[in-house]
DNA sequence: GGGAGGATGGAT
DNA sequence: TCCATCCTCCCA
């Protein structure tokens, strides 16, 4: 039987390190009928901070990204391209505006589709992740780092070389 | 009040 | 390579 994780898990300021630690960990949904989906997280990116140029919170603190300057263990899902939502978890303590995007989970590729397939949306913006809230987090097997690949994040072209180079996104090999 | 652009995904 | 589709944020 897994354990829940925490909201508090997630207040360390090494948000990077955080996101290749989610690697493996289940994210369990509560569906409207009480029945409980549980999915292994495959691949995540770490947005860690105010002045990384990816992050949301580096244009500033406007009430989309709020809830990234408070406490950790909160989602963050907001629309992006008029039709995908996405789904973030916040990370750091609070005051420092970081988090993890959740890009995919074992047989679902792609964090617009997850959040589709899983029946995620904005109603779990700014919630803390218990299983009271129906979409929760919990334990599983740490992965050894042969089993893990990094590389730059998807679609920040935008932030310049340095950081959209960084090796933030983390991905389980097959 | 207007407009540009986006942490995507599916079709062409 | 194109583009659906709408929210956020900046500018006026």
């Amino acid at each position: 039987m897994s354990r829940v994780l925490r909201p508090e898990t997630f207040n360390s300021r090494q948000t990077v390190r955080l996101a290749r630690e989610l690697l493996g960990k289940t994210l369990a949904v509560e569906q409207e009928n009480g029945k409980v989906s549980r999915v292994r997280i495959t691949e995540t990116e770490a947005y860690d901070g105010p002045d990384d140029l990816a992050c949301h919170a580096s244009k500033g603190r406007t009430a989309r990204t709020e809830v990234m300057f408070g406490p950790a263990g909160r989602w963050y899902v907001y629309l992006i391209y008029g039709m995908h939502e996405m789904l973030n978890l916040v990370t750091g303590p609070q005051d420092y505006p970081a988090a993890i995007l959740i890009r995919a989970v074992e047989g679902i590729s792609g964090p617009g589709r997850l959040t589709k397939r899983l029946g995620v949306d904005r109603r779990f913006n700014t919630l803390p992740a218990v299983p009271e809230n129906a979409l929760w987090l919990e334990s599983g097997p740490s992965l050894p780092d042969a089993h893990v690949e990094a590389t730059p994040r998807v679609g920040v072209g935008y932030a310049g070389p340095d950081w959209s180079q960084r090796p933030y996104r983390f991905v389980v090999k097959k």
